[in-house]
DNA sequence: CGCATTTGACCGGCGC
DNA sequence: GCGCCGGTCAAATGCG
């Protein structure tokens, strides 16, 4: 794998005005509050990779990919999992001028929801049921399961981005086992889905390949790593990150992003990509504008919403 | 031989 | 209630 990565780039805070989105239901709905509420974003709370990386989002693995993903990678956007009742319609190519105060030149913006549910939605049948219910009868256990259900949509932040990138797989220096995967309903490319390798690490991501533009891999970060990265990579990417992202998030008990109606964002300012990303290229606008003409998502809309598929006239 | 991947089965959630 | 679908499990298989 060369550590070809290129370019990334911009930002594009959801203008809650015009979100097309109800509470995710599957991820349920952040408990993180905006912190700006008519900017998109405040500088002041952009959270620093470093934190990313070990704090309580998981956005390390992705931020990573900006520059070690394997071959040429782009990541043009990240995109927040939870919209999926935003059509894909109108797709005029990304005029979304709605979107934001923020220059969209140079700065990406991850955005993630805090709160993907169970991090082991299905799984964990076998982990999970060995508890008995015996305290007080059906009732109490269908309240339980509720309850449980509606504790678990608050857990694993997810946080999903697109890639341009040859390689399914990004390189972002954990390491992955595949446990899974499956056709993308209307899509010809499948969705694959890895664990952190790392013990006791629930981390997981799923990666999935856009179907209208096959250069581009749509990651989704599930979870929070609670070790380091293990591989050599981490190096470059913390330091590159760490120097990148601005400021030392305020966050109290948890990550600390822009926010907007149950979305965080993370957002690396421009300044990366002049001072620290020396490896990008600097028209980050061209490639924006050529890359954010994605037009139709359809099932990957689920996690590839707001951003490219919602759209004002 | 150990670890990663593949792949069909299974399960739960959700919409109709 | 039923069927579809997403997500996960786990046995089989592949690979270094």
């Amino acid at each position: 794998m060369s550590n070809e990565h290129r370019d990334f780039y911009y930002h594009t805070p959801f203008q809650e005005d015009h979100l097309d989105v109800k509470p995710p239901s599957i991820l349920g709905s952040s408990t993180y509050n905006r912190s700006t509420p008519g900017q998109g974003l405040d500088p002041s709370s952009y959270m620093s990779l470093t934190e990313c990386l070990h704090g309580s989002v998981d956005y390390n693995s992705l931020a990573k990919a900006f520059g070690l993903s394997p071959s040429s990678s782009e990541v043009f956007s990240s995109i927040e999992e939870s919209s999926r009742p935003v059509e894909a319609r109108d797709l005029d190519g990304g005029n979304s001028t709605d979107q934001v105060p923020a220059t969209p030149n140079s700065s990406v913006s991850f955005s993630s929801s805090e709160a993907g549910g169970d991090e082991d939605s299905g799984k964990t049948k076998k982990e999970t049921q060995p508890e008995k219910p015996e305290d007080g009868g059906e009732n109490s256990d269908k309240k339980d399961k509720a309850k449980k259900k509606a504790e678990k949509r608050q857990k694993e932040p997810r946080f999903a981005f697109m890639t341009k990138s040859e390689v399914d797989h990004l390189e972002d220096g954990y390491r992955w086992r595949k446990y899974g995967q499956k056709a993308v309903k209307n899509s010809p490319y499948p969705r694959s889905y890895y664990r952190c390798t790392t013990q006791k690490c629930t981390v997981k991501k799923r990666v999935e390949r856009s179907f209208q533009d096959p250069s581009i891999v749509i990651t989704t970060y599930e979870g929070q790593h609670n070790h380091p990265i293990p591989t050599t990579l981490r190096g470059s990417a913390s330091a590159m990150f760490s120097h990148s992202m601005l400021a030392p998030a305020p966050m109290a008990s948890g990550p600390s992003f822009p926010q907007h109606q149950g979305y965080n964002f993370v957002q690396i300012p421009a300044a990366m990509n002049n001072q620290n990303m020396g490896a990008y290229p600097q028209n980050v606008n061209q490639h924006v504008h050529q890359q954010y003409q994605v037009p139709d998502y359809g099932l990957l809309q689920d996690i590839v919403p707001s951003i490219f598929l919602r759209q004002e006239p």
